[in-house]
This record gives C-alpha cells, sequence and structure tokens, in this order.
RNA sequence: UGCCGAAUGGUGUAAUGGCAGCACAAGCGACUCUGACUCGCUUAGUCUAGGUUCGACCCCUAGUUCGGCAACCA
C-alpha cells in the first residue's frame, strides 16, 4: 500500500509561502499537554505537524505544553511519546517544553508591565466576569486597571515570589474591554499556582496561560507555520497582539477542523471520564479511540497514517463515518497479516472413513496473495472442529457451507461430505459425520466436480484453548453527544465487549503479544497485552467486510 | 442579540472563471481452496435567491443553516 501525501489549503499557504522566499525552511511543531493520552484526533494534527515538515524537508519541534502543573503528569509524557513514535514519527534532537521558557516569559510579562500593556488585578475570578461583560455588551474597566506600571511591577514581583495566595492576584494585558472578541477583553496571562510541577518542580508559583505561553513559545522556536484547531480562530488576534506588543518574531497561526469519527467521543475529558467511571478498561482499552487503545486493538500506525490523508484536512468540521477508519485498517491488515485458522463457535465433525490413528502435516500458505510470508504445517486428523455456522439444515442452494449431503472443501485439506448429523436434546447440532475423497488433499477433484464452500477447522486433538475479546462500537449512536437532554453514556453500547472461548490451531502458540493475524473466514485478530503461551488471548480488530451471507 | 468561521452525492474530499472528479459506504455482477482480497458496472452532489460573465462550485449582493467563542484549561 502507498501512502500518497495530501494536498490541501494549509500546503497550499506553505508552497506560496517557500515560492515567495518568506521562508527558507518550515518548522511545525506538536504541541501536547501531558495531560491525558493521545487519540485519533491528535493523530490528525500529528500527521499534520510531522507529515507536513517531512513533506516540505523542514522539521517538527514535539514541544511540551506544560504551562498548568494541577493537570499535568509526568506518564502521560512518557505515554505521548511512545504513541508518536509508534505513530511513525520521530522528533530527533527537537523536544522542547513551554516550562524551559519560564524564566524568559517573566521576563516578557514585565517588558509588557514596563510599556503599559499588562497590569495586575485583584478581582476575583467571579467579579472579573461581570467586568467582562456578553458578548453583544461591552464590558468595564476594572479598577485595578489604572495602576501605576511601578504598582504593576512591585505586584507581579510579589506575585512571583510567592507572598500571595492562589487566586489573589492575576496579571491581565491591557488591550480593551469593549471589543466584541471576548478573548480581547483584558485576558489573564498569569495566574498564581503553589503546585510543584513535573517538569520544574518549585522554582515557579506562577504559570503563564495559554495565550501568553503559546505565541512566546512558537517564537522562541522560530516556529513558520502554527498548525492548530479551529476552536483557536478567536485566540488569533490575542496571538499577534502579544507577539506585535513584545516585538517578536511572530509565527502564522493556522486553524483546521478537527478530526470526528462516528460511534466514539474524542474529547479528553469524555475520555477520562469513560476512564474513570469504568465504562472501560483503561486508557488503552481497546475500544477507545486513544492511540494505545487502537494499538492494543490490533490498528496499525500504516492505518491511522492513510486515514488522516484520506479526510484531508479542511475548516470544515466534518463527521467521518467509522467505516472509513475500518476499511484503512483492513486494507492494511489484509496486505500484512498472515493467516490461520481459528473456531470461536465450535462443533464437532467427524470423518468416518478417515483413519482414526492417523495425523498429516498439511502445509499451508501464510498468505494467499504474497508467497513471501512462507507456509506452516498444520495437522489434520479424522476429529476437527469446524463453525456452528458453517453447517445449517435444509439449507438453500445458494448456502455454500455444510448441509446434508453437500461436499464442502476443509481448507488446505480435503473436500468432505456430509452423511449426517447428531443433535443435543435442544436440538442443537453437536457434531457432523461425514466422509472425505482422499483425492482432493490439497487439490480439485480429479473427476472435475465442482466443491463451491470452502470451511477453517482446527484439528480437535491439536487445538488450543483460547480466549477471544470480540470488541464492537462503543456507542449504539452514531454522534453520542449530539443529545443536548442525555448523557452520552445512555448511548454506551452494552454488548461492546463480548469474550468466547475459541479453538485454535497449534502454530498460534508461538504468537507473542501484539502479533496480528487474519484468522480466515472470521476476522483479523492480535494477541493481546494479557496474552501468554499458556493463556492465549486474542483480541478481535476487526471482521471482515461483511459480505451477505445466505 | 455580538464576534469568528464553514457549507459540493449517504460520508470524506478535489476542481482556484472552462467536461463537477476521486475515495469510503450502498447496489448488481465476475473471479475465488477465505461469501475475504481483486476486477467490472450502477445509484447519487455544488445550501437558497438574485447579479456579473460567452461561461460560475469558484466572483459580487442578500439570505438560510451549521460550528466555535463569555475557564485564573489547552
Amino acid at each position: 500500500m502507498t501512502e500518497e501525501s495530501s494536498t490541501h489549503f494549509i500546503h497550499e499557504i506553505i508552497e506560496n509561502d517557500l515560492a515567495a522566499n518568506k521562508i527558507e525552511t518550515i518548522i511545525t511543531r506538536f504541541p501536547p499537554e501531558p495531560n491525558g493520552y493521545l487519540h485519533i484526533g491528535h493523530a490528525k494534527a500529528i500527521h499534520l505537524d510531522f507529515g507536513t515538515a517531512q513533506k516540505y524537508a523542514g522539521r517538527c519541534h514535539l514541544r511540551f505544553d506544560d504551562t498548568n502543573p494541577e493537570a499535568e503528569d509526568e506518564q502521560y509524557v512518557h505515554a505521548i511519546q511512545e504513541d508518536i513514535r509508534w505513530l511513525g514519527y520521530d522528533w530527533g534532537e527537537n523536544l522542547y517544553w513551554a516550562s524551559s521558557y519560564f524564566n524568559q516569559m517573566e521576563t516578557y510579562a514585565r517588558q509588557l508591565i514596563e510599556q503599559g500593556n499588562a497590569y495586575v488585578c485583584d478581582l476575583t475570578q467571579e467579579a472579573f466576569k461581570t467586568y467582562r461583560g456578553i458578548p453583544t455588551q461591552p464590558g468595564q474597566e476594572p479598577p485595578g486597571r489604572h495602576r501605576t506600571i511601578q504598582e504593576n511591577l512591585d505586584l507581579f514581583d510579589q506575585m512571583r515570589n510567592g507572598d500571595h495566595p492562589n487566586g489573589a492576584y492575576v496579571l491581565r494585558a491591557k488591550i480593551d474591554m469593549t471589543s466584541p472578541n471576548l478573548h480581547l477583553r483584558d485576558p489573564a496571562i498569569y495566574r498564581i499556582k503553589h503546585a510543584t510541577h513535573h517538569h520544574t518542580g518549585d522554582s515557579h508559583c506562577i504559570y503563564p496561560m495559554y495565550d501568553f505561553a503559546h505565541c512566546i513559545e512558537d517564537s522562541i522556536e522560530g516556529i513558520t507555520h502554527s498548525l492548530c484547531t479551529l476552536e483557536f480562530e478567536v485566540h488569533r488576534p490575542l496571538y499577534e497582539w502579544i507577539l506585535t506588543q513584545l516585538n517578536l518574531y511572530r509565527p502564522q497561526q493556522i486553524e483546521f477542523a478537527r478530526l470526528n469519527i462516528t460511534y466514539t467521543v474524542m474529547s479528553k475529558r469524555k475520555l477520562l471520564q469513560l476512564v474513570q467511571e469504568n465504562h472501560v478498561n483503561g486508557w488503552d482499552d481497546p475500544r477507545l479511540p486513544t492511540i494505545s487503545g487502537m494499538r492494543r486493538r490490533g490498528f496499525t500506525p500504516t492505518a491511522i497514517r492513510n486515514l488522516c490523508t484520506q479526510v484531508g484536512c479542511t475548516k470544515f468540521e466534518s463527521l467521518t463515518e467509522i467505516e472509513r477508519l475500518e476499511a484503512c485498517v483492513r486494507d492494511d491488515l489484509n496486505e500484512t497479516s498472515p493467516r490461520a485458522m481459528a473456531i470461536l463457535d465450535p462443533i464437532k465433525l467427524i470423518i468416518e472413513n478417515y483413519p482414526a490413528d492417523q495425523t498429516e502435516q498439511l502445509e499451508i500458505a501464510n498468505h494467499p496473495q504474497n508467497e513471501s510470508y512462507g507456509t506452516r504445517t498444520v495437522p489434520f486428523t479424522r476429529e476437527c472442529y469446524i463453525e456452528r455456522e458453517d453447517y445449517m439444515d435444509d439449507a438453500p442452494n445458494k448456502f455454500k457451507r455444510f448441509t446434508l449431503g453437500r461436499e464442502v472443501r476443509l481448507r488446505g485439506a480435503y473436500c468432505v461430505t456430509c452423511t449426517h448429523v447428531e443433535k443435543d436434546e435442544k436440538g442443537n447440532v453437536t457434531t457432523l459425520h461425514t466422509t472425505y475423497d482422499p483425492e482432493t488433499r490439497g487439490v480439485n477433484p480429479p473427476d472435475g466436480r465442482k466443491v463451491r464452500g470452502t470451511v477453517h477447522w482446527v484439528s480437535t486433538a491439536h487445538a488450543i484453548d483460547a480466549e477471544i475479546r470480540l470488541y464492537d462500537r462503543l456507542f449504539t449512536n452514531e454522534n453520542p453527544l449530539a443529545d443536548k437532554d442525555k448523557p452520552f453514556t445512555d448511548f454506551l453500547n452494552p454488548d461492546s465487549l463480548q469474550r468466547c472461548q475459541a479453538k485454535l490451531e497449534p502454530s498460534l502458540q508461538t504468537a507473542n503479544p501484539g502479533d496480528r493475524f487474519q484468522f480466515e473466514r472470521v476476522g483479523y485478530f492480535c494477541a493481546d497485552l494479557d496474552h501468554t503461551s499458556t493463556t492465549p488471548t486474542f483480541n478481535r480488530t476487526l471482521t471482515l467486510r461483511a459480505a451477505k451471507k445466505i
């Protein structure tokens, strides 16, 4: 599979900038806050940030936007790096921290105060709300707005020195309390937080707000194109105001629409809730759209990157069908997964005319389209398991599998004909009795008769018992957030995880956690993190593309 | 009611004043030792109303609908 590079409005802007010699080397950045796990929405941003840098031979910085110690944690830092690497991107030497710039940012804050562009405000959060006003009405100037520069400088030093409790003061940019853009109504740029920072420890007790910090980070690092999601559009004037007042290099902020996918939720807050309320089993639950969840589920980095390429990048807030993600995953997995046989809902099949003491080692291809995957040996005996749904009483002619008197091929082995069936007292089939044609091992019947169906099987004497986790979409509603009257958790799919005990062919004994397979005719599976050779555990990544079975 | 932004088949996207194309989904068929894969065919679209133009998805005007913004979060 090829990952063709995409072109969209952002690349057009970059190409124009390059052509006009506005810039030499493009520098982007991916700026996660280490307060949660990355999800497929971040994958879109990562693909954009790193992929764009790659495409134009520039570079992409990984920068932790760690300006809020109360929300952040070291564990997320590691997880985020692991996820980005797994997706196939590398920041090389370019690892940065917003917190590394804290001293410099404080200097810039002082500069703003000295220029009369910032002041210390003692209004409580509640009180300031009143002063700020509402969208349709201008705000009022807070009392502290007219403090002298020296007073502001002294107060800011006190804040910085830890003389005041959390919330006592904040530093505000002095812009315009009547601006139609709320973000320009004297936004807070520094707040007091007596908290230990995971990276800077206790060296600071004031922390910059996003709007103040982010543009300075971008500027210091010489970012040429600062790509972010649409909700920051209204922040752009502030981004530009701060850098202009400070007379600093001004990167170009460009906004794009975030990725939304049907039948799931994408916000960190919602994902956190699902984890904390135990609707799922941790951040890497295979039902979650987190990178770690998708990895555990068996999705591939290639598939995720292909999805990002395919959905492109626009300013239209779209809702991508999960089927498209699944198509990308199947596409990659079909090419890259070795095949194996597994029976999820077994019934027995006995070949009456096959010697009871015989075992044949059949050599079966690991991939139908790619010989380089080699072959494996699969033991064949008189008795095997087949899938319950591969037999039907009084089956119509279109049904290609077992029914009384119909000849069916056992994949890679012989053609067998069902002679009679055994059922339990409830009428459920327990055993198929068959006869086989010894002339059909690995070949078509020599007399030219057509055998239409092929069914997978596992020798009962050699089968490995395994736990299989069958995953389905997490929500029953395409957009679980759309109903304003109901919490999104009302739409959780009660059957999103089902377990079953399966019979696996013995070659699967040597699988390692994370190994991916196609269980033929059933779906794509991968060995779970919990998988061991004594407790084999596989996750169903996806079923095969749904075909109408008769 | 203020500000910012967006509208192209069911979905996602291309066409930058010159044939509305591609992919996913759906339907039909072919092939097949996986009812997979692959291949062929089909269905289906420019938010509305005006205007400019030989010609408009594209430019202009007005409207409609949808999304974002009122955290000491990012």
